[in-house]
DNA sequence: ATGCCTGCAAATCCTTTGCATTCCT
DNA sequence: AGGAATGCAAAGGATTTGCAGGCAT
């Protein structure tokens, strides 16, 4: 079993990321926790999510935007992208049973776990007046 | 419009990916076309892979594992990803279209389309013998 | 005191880009 | 000829890692 010891720094990082909501990436929390802690390093935020999830502690995704998403959330539930601003939105929980039901089909082996990324555009930037440029 | 002009290598990295089913990533093709162009360059296959998916002849996604993969097929499909061999699955269209119904629901803005991976083992790595360390 | 954890910087991996040259049309 | 496309190498972004010193137990 793997022995972890305490650290500010660490407890930091779970803290900040259980307060947000927007999935944010190594750097953006690394930006976050630096108003709390101006010498945390970018490498220990990178190394403690490192640890962390492999705990199961927080989730970590990549939604196809070239980095790292973290979750503080670790129930599975499905993600909403928006294509035009970026944010990342929970869906509904209630989703993921659903699904489950629909591939107990012809799998090509054990299916553990699965996600599901939707891509769109969240309503707030749909109501943005849009420059054609 | 966008014009493009005739190139062997473009030519041969869309014969490449069409005769694959494993959805390489750019390196993993790159050295195939390499036995027939041993002078490629890993630009080119970079530069070429950008283009095709912007211009929508072939997919592009990221399942977690670090890199880019490709694929010919670009009708919505679902993957399963082995998380013992790395191996992508294709799963039968059929699948989307049941999902498509799911969602109709609690969407947080518009969806334009939505990915699915499954990870687990696929039925090869099952049969394996595993080492225990 | 021991060993995990940190900050820092260098290293690595993946992908993109600038530039001079070559290849299509 | 003119404009894309290429090869090469350098640059860029994200993430990991080596090391000497610091902190928790």
């Amino acid at each position: 079993m793997k022995t972890l010891k305490y650290s500010r720094q660490r407890e930091s990082i779970k803290n900040c990321l259980m307060n947000r909501t927007d999935h944010p990436t190594a750097d953006a929390l690394y930006l976050s926790i630096r108003e709390e802690f101006p010498n945390i390093s970018l490498g220990t935020v990178y190394r403690n999510l490192k640890l962390l999830s492999e705990l199961g502690e927080i989730a970590r995704f990549s939604c196809g935007d070239g980095s790292e998403h973290f979750d503080y959330v670790t129930e599975p539930h499905y993600h909403f992208v928006c294509k035009t601003c970026g944010a990342i939105i929970d869906l509904p929980q209630s989703l993921v049973h659903k699904t489950e039901e629909l591939m107990t089909g012809p799998a090509p082996g054990r299916v553990d776990s699965h996600t599901i990324f939707f891509y769109g555009e969240c309503s707030e930037c749909q109501q943005k007046i849009k420059i054609i440029c």
